[in-house]
DNA sequence: ATGACAAATTAAAGCGCTTTAAGTCCTGGT
DNA sequence: ACCAGGACTTAAAGCGCTTTAATTTGTCAT
């Protein structure tokens, strides 16, 4: 059985119906299909009951790309992500719920290795999305100025400085403060911070450290170890500290990679963690969660950001507001279990 | 500088160029630009000249929407993700490029927690995708049988039975297989599996199991515990074990996130892997390459499995193959730290 | 010059929908 | 009966592109 009527797509079997054939159906025009199925006053009562019937016999899905092309709307938010990073899934899930609420659709376009911003932003442009949401877009202030001249343009989790373009983020560098705040409240004093490297989000954060640090008058205890976004690097920082004369009591790191780098690593030394060492990184990472690690670390909500995201969008077009806007969101300490008391 | 100019979207200040401005700044026809920019041969080479300066000069980027709905085509596969799963993220990266060498495009579309397999693929639909790549999809197989009658459906890395679809995927019994193989040529004999509970992939998963064993004639040895897909479940199958009598020499999980769930409650138990007892996973997720876990498991070769996605989707769309066909790649060993000779 | 034929170009008809202006049909008041 | 006005309904004009058939232009042999 099930083996007739099946894959027949190409000889011209059934093509999707349209608008006219759900109109022919019930003895309408387009015009009145059309009204009913988007919801517009207009038609009767009964009317719209025999539509709606008819398209659900039918099968009747209306056909994006001409309502789009009719209406001069898309009703389409693009979205460029980075598949490959977790925070961004996170993202685009409340993305979806945000979008929903206020008739929008999302459109994805990844960046990957092979597969570069630019790319990725003109495929979005090419589906006439009507507004752009990047996150984490690594193009120069300009670039994006200048494609916000196309579309309003929204930046997720980067700071841009001069540019007059929509920017949602959480504030990189207060959340590295909370986590100093939280050692320091803890008796710590000797909190050693690994680096990101270059880039504006690493710049905030490595911020955050120093004037927290100076903060609680820890001038002189202030000590930046080189590093990335890597596991790797926290390992090597880790081994550096290690040969020291003395271990800091706590270690602080730019991400969850690192730091799961620098617990590694002070594992295999057989220091105790959070015993002899306290250790936090940054993002809330899935992996940080993993039982295993139960890292103390920050995270940066990405259910307000989507939010504000989309807020930022549909303000741009559909309020008409013109001024750029800033959204700078507090990060949340996320205390797990490798932060303690020094000895 | 650089405040005069932008944001002007509203304004109605300039739209998006259109193929006829470009016509009307070169002096010919729409067809004959259209010609060009999609480099049918025909027009002559100083016209092509012209028109490709001239849309260059304008920055004209063509409609989609408009040209789907002209050409009857949109060159489009669609494609479902779970944008959670690191494992979708490297096909996607692997869709792209094989798409983009037979001149298709990619809309994706995820399904999350608030968002199910029917939406996402209504989205695809309603973009006009002509063919549906679905990343593990968990709809039953009639279910994929009707969509199949809207368009090509490829079903990746999920056997369907009885339902004439295409289907790309690893053997996962073999996947199976190859660790217990890897592991009885250690030396090893006792052989614990961590279960993946119920789904398609599980039962596979856990026959490669059952069968290799019996291929070596360990059919006395085959221990299945309960489980399922988390880290969790990988420690609570670990603290049984611990519980028993003696220790396997071996232990084989469903995926990465429970075997990493089991290396951490082995570890609490001051147990050396794999000094005592040896420990895979399965899938190659980024999380088993960390160094401090280096856990030997079974890669499914994203590469392949996207390339042999959208061969099958081009064979359905461009060279009427209406035969469904199953493509099933081995999967591949992964040998780590996490096993080796018992002791 | 002239006609034949190839090369280059274009007019015009859609694609499937939305939208606006123009109907059509009732109802009820006068 | 007749008309105003409201309630529905629809004809028709696009949206920005592709595509086919037809037209124009150019080239050459006669």
């Amino acid at each position: 059985m099930g083996n007739d009527g099946s894959a027949h797509h190409r000889n011209g079997a059934h093509k999707r119906p349209r608008l006219e054939d759900v109109a022919a159906r019930v003895g309408l025009s387009t015009a009145s299909v059309s009204l009913v199925l988007r919801g517009v006053p207009g038609p009767s009562e009964r009317t719209r009951q025999r539509v709606l019937k008819a398209a659900a016999d039918l099968g009747y899905q209306v056909d994006r790309t001409a309502s789009t092309l009719a209406s001069r709307r898309s009703r389409l938010l693009g979205v460029m992500v980075d598949i490959h990073r977790p925070f961004h899934a996170e993202l685009v899930e409340h993305l979806h719920t945000a979008a929903e609420k206020v008739g929008y659709d999302l459109v994805l376009s990844t960046q990957t290795r092979t597969r570069d911003e630019h790319t990725a932003v003109e495929t979005l442009l090419a589906f006439r999305s009507e507004a752009l949401i990047l996150l984490g877009p690594t193009a120069p202030a300009d670039t994006l100025a200048t494609l916000d001249n196309k579309a309003p343009v929204i930046a997720v989790g980067r700071r841009i400085s001069d540019a007059a373009l929509d920017v949602v983020r959480t504030a990189d560098d207060d959340g590295v403060g909370q986590l100093v705040d939280h050692l320091v409240g803890l008796g710590h004093r000797e909190i050693v911070y690994v680096d990101g490297g270059k880039g504006v989000i690493a710049t905030d954060r490595r911020r955050g450290y120093r004037t927290a640090m100076r903060r609680h008058g820890l001038d002189d205890h202030i000590r930046i170890l080189h590093g990335d976004h890597t596991e790797a690097a926290g390992e090597r920082a880790a081994r550096k500290l290690l040969e020291g004369d003395s271990l800091p009591t706590a270690v602080l790191t730019y991400n969850d990679p690192s730091a799961i780098g620098v617990l590694a690593a002070l594992a295999r030394a057989g220091v105790a963690v959070p015993g002899e060492v306290s250790v936090a990184g940054y993002d809330d990472d899935a992996l940080s969660r993993l039982s295993c690690f139960n890292l103390t670390t920050v995270s940066q909500n990405a259910e307000e950001q989507a939010q504000h995201a989309v807020t930022a969008a549909v303000e741009r077009l559909d309020q008409d507001r013109t001024e750029p806007r800033e959204v700078v969101l507090a990060p949340r300490l996320v205390v797990r279990g490798t932060t303690a008391a020094p000895a």
